[in-house]
DNA sequence: AGGTTAAGCGCG
DNA sequence: AAAGCGCGCTTAACCT
């Protein structure tokens, strides 16, 4: 992948800037100079000097002064929202801004990740030496770096993304009749969500009821407990359990589909994808609770990101074949789990989008169908 | 000096 | 008692 390695090294200089603005801003509210970055010397100021209080602890049992407790103590000091502002932009300085222009090999000029097939527990892919699954593009100071990823002379990026594939493996696994009816008419899935969960037509659907509709879904996919939910959403616990209870009852199937895949995980010690590759589950069976309860989400997980692990994996096998067979003037050059990014040669745009959205999109036959979105730039960023 | 762990956070 | 799946990277803190 080729860098705008200028840009990064500009960015890197303005996240500098703005780090010391905060730093200073730190220092004078904490009464004496510190390590922004050091544990121990920010709970010392956090919850001892200024006696803020402990709202979570690790899992070693140190107050934590993890994001989601900054943001909840933010609401009442002025020291947690500096802190907050400070990490992430020296999270995206050390990490991206800084690094990525040092592991540019000299002599192709692009960094090249390792991609690993046999690491995760799914059967997705892991990308190392750079991570180039983990590119921001969250925030907008995020995305700038993302911006730094560009074509080469002559030719276009293009990134195909599969749209909500894992509710749609949920709604093949489950075959349940409404997730069904709602992905094979094409439907905004958040939206109908919403309207089924909070009993209104979809057109009056509020953008809260959608924000917490998504919430729901991914949390679905992930065995999100009510608790879970309820601290997502800041609700109370009872109205998330609500939620939940109410889009069991809208999709019955989902609810049997999570639990035959607690079941089959226990009787067989596995599940399996669509396409049946086996993914086992340690755990299921044991003793203690926490880690029963962690693998029997782990077995509703396990189909829908193992199954879409595959989709993607027979995407690339059909798209490879048909660069080669063809002779096409396109380079596959990244894959981020859901998404592949192209390099393109400028004329051949147009058709190359077309071909790569139909293999991509019959790249597996569910009871729901696929879908593809394709965007075109000059940088990553743009062709999202 | 060099390796490991804990905490935190970037992505899908 | 825990409470949301899957990864890799950075820094601080600790260890050999």
């Amino acid at each position: 992948m080729l860098l705008d390695v200028q840009r990064l090294e500009k960015q890197s200089r303005a996240f500098a800037v703005r780090l010391k603005e905060l730093e200073e801003q730190a220092w004078t509210l904490a009464g004496e100079e510190f390590n922004l970055g050091s544990p121990k010397q920010l709970q010392a100021i956090l919850f001892g000097k200024l006696g803020l209080p402990v709202l979570a602890k690790t899992p070693k049992g140190q107050p934590s002064t993890a994001e989601s407790v900054l943001q909840e103590l933010a609401a009442d000091y002025e020291l947690p929202r500096i802190l907050l502002e400070h990490r992430s932009l020296a999270k995206l300085k050390s990490t991206y801004t800084d690094k990525l222009p040092k592991q540019v090999n000299p002599r192709t000029g692009r960094v090249h990740t390792s991609y690993h097939q046999a690491v995760t527990a799914t059967g997705r892919l892991s990308s190392s030496d750079p991570n180039l699954q983990n590119i921001p593009v969250r925030t907008e100071e995020g995305r700038r770096i993302r911006q730094a990823f560009i074509a080469p002379p002559g030719h276009r990026l293009m990134a195909a993304d599969y749209s909500q594939i894992e509710l749609r493996i949920m709604a093949h696994l489950s075959g349940d009749e409404g997730l069904l009816a709602a992905f094979g008419a094409g439907e905004d899935i958040h939206r109908a969500t919403a309207a089924e969960v909070f009993g209104v037509p979809p057109v009056e659907v509020t953008s809260d009821m959608r924000r917490s509709a998504k919430a729901i879904n991914f949390g679905l996919i992930y065995g999100m407990t009510a608790f879970g939910l309820a601290r997502q959403l800041d609700v109370d616990r009872t109205t998330a359990q609500q939620y939940i209870d109410r889009y069991f009852a809208r999709y019955p199937g989902v609810k049997a589909f999570m639990a035959r895949a607690r079941e089959q995980a226990r009787e067989q010690g596995y599940v399996e994808t669509v396409f049946g590759r086996r993914l086992y589950i340690q755990d299921i069976k044991s003793a203690n609770a926490a880690r029963r309860q962690y693998a029997e989400r782990t077995a509703i997980n396990a189909p829908m990101q193992g199954t879409a692990a595959d989709i993607i994996k027979r995407a690339m096998i059909e798209v490879d074949a048909w660069i080669q067979a063809e002779k096409q003037p396109v380079t596959m050059i990244m894959q981020v789990h859901d998404e592949l990014v192209f390099e393109v040669a400028a004329e051949a745009v147009d058709s190359v989008r077309a071909r790569i959205g139909a293999i991509m999109t019959a790249a597996a036959e569910l009871r729901v169908p696929l879908e593809v979105d394709i965007g075109v730039g000059d940088n990553w960023d743009e062709a999202h």
